[in-house]
DNA sequence: TCATAAAAGTGATATTTATCAAGTTTTATT
DNA sequence: AATAAAACTTGATAAATATCACTTTTATGA
């Protein structure tokens, strides 16, 4: 029995990836067109909220954190975007600037396409403003789950469906049996689950005494998928 | 001194109604074609999460709450639409079931207009789907910002500001100097503040002490916005 | 590889919020 | 207007979570 029939991910995953995959070559070509391709390191800041939308970004490779943070610099991570997603489309699409921050989480390859480029693509392609429109309902979908997330569940629940989550993202060539390193700091993930670093800690180690996960280092472990998996259920 | 340029409304409002206000006559033509009016009761449900859409609604007069509820019946309200919004075009979009349910705050008056004419004018009308476009965005820059309320202010601070947005809801032939009545009942007032009954009583009487506010019944009269201005933005 | 900084972990305590168990007031209905 | 039901309010208490101060472990780079 795999764990995608058993857990919910489409509620949480926003499948921005869908919006370039497999794109009809011309609609691609004109994206593509004055494309830039970047290292960001892990923790480099990708864009700013208030900042003003200059294009997008594909992320080739590696994660990103798209996060709000207070006056006190607390941050709250909205979303996980990994490999083959898209990020920084809404503020050009809303004509307005990004809503949100958006961070390397580890070392990641990311394409930029100017504004420009996307714009005259979206004008051009059908196929591509249709699946924005799908993409963005769903997205609107993803962000009401998460907020009924918040106020409905307590930390312990909030930490099982982001681990089980995470652990999804951070599978890398994984076969049936294997076990997934989620390598994500406490603060980072504090910051997913909506609560305070130490009790992430404490937490983790609630979980790991009941034999659900291991961690070494900063890196977890999922030991028990399925405990895990009705811990947030309950 | 207008609120409207002290307080960012526009950061917690979907601004709906701008899909459909002036569109192209032959446009609104096609969305209208088979449109029906419908009066819902105080507390009548107009859709159910997990539902299968069937149209879109236009609020033509009235209020409608958004939520979610858990299997224990607890909601979440995810947003107030008020008349001459939208609702019930995420499902469509996103070619999946209802994502939240919507009841009827108040006695209103809506009209539905069947998915096959709302596509219809999708396919069409170049200016309808663009708007979609951006109303999407903007919504999601409103949900994060919803999100990020809930995990970084306190049940005070959110009561705060959901009762700056709710007076602007509330306002009817609104001239300044003008007292405005939220007629909204505790528990509702909860679950939009995301926290117990009790406790929005509590927070209640407290700005009651502190001169912010008075109740008549279930009704909230604020009488000194820039206090409640000033604990909104602590 | 060793020094040092950064991150993780722990314990004590304070604060916030939820829950339960009453009353009381308001609203609706006959 | 009397009555019942629903909604609101209050107080006491429990539970969850945050904060602070500190130790230990891990990562980093000179």
């Amino acid at each position: 029995m795999s764990i995608r029939s058993l857990f919910p991910f489409e509620k949480w995953d926003f499948k921005s990836e869908s919006i370039l995959a497999g794109l009809p070559p011309e609609d691609y070509a004109l994206l593509t067109l004055h494309q830039t391709e970047h290292l960001y390191a892990k923790g480099e800041i990708i864009f700013r909220e208030g900042g003003f939308p200059t294009g997008i970004f594909f992320i080739k490779e590696g994660k990103v954190k798209k996060y709000k943070a207070d006056k006190e610099g607390r941050e709250q991570i909205i979303y996980v975007a990994n490999t083959g997603e898209l990020i920084g489309y809404h503020a050009i699409l809303a004509q307005d600037h990004y809503p949100d921050s958006a961070a390397a989480l580890e070392n990641s390859r990311i394409v930029f396409i100017p504004k420009e480029d996307f714009l005259e693509a979206m004008q051009q392609s059908e196929v591509l403003s249709k699946r924005l429109l799908k993409t963005l309902s769903h997205e609107f979908s993803v962000l009401t789950n998460s907020l009924s997330l918040f106020t409905q569940k307590s930390a312990k629940e909030r930490l099982a469906i982001q681990l089980i989550i995470l652990r999804e993202k951070y599978k890398v060539d994984f076969k049936p049996g294997m076990h997934v390193e989620i390598n994500m700091s406490r603060k980072d993930l504090a910051n997913l689950v909506g609560t305070a670093r130490e009790n992430v800690v404490r937490l983790l180690s609630e979980l790991k005494q009941e034999g659900i996960l291991e961690t070494t280092g900063s890196k977890i472990t999922i030991l028990n998928i399925d405990k895990l998996l009705s811990i947030a259920k309950s």
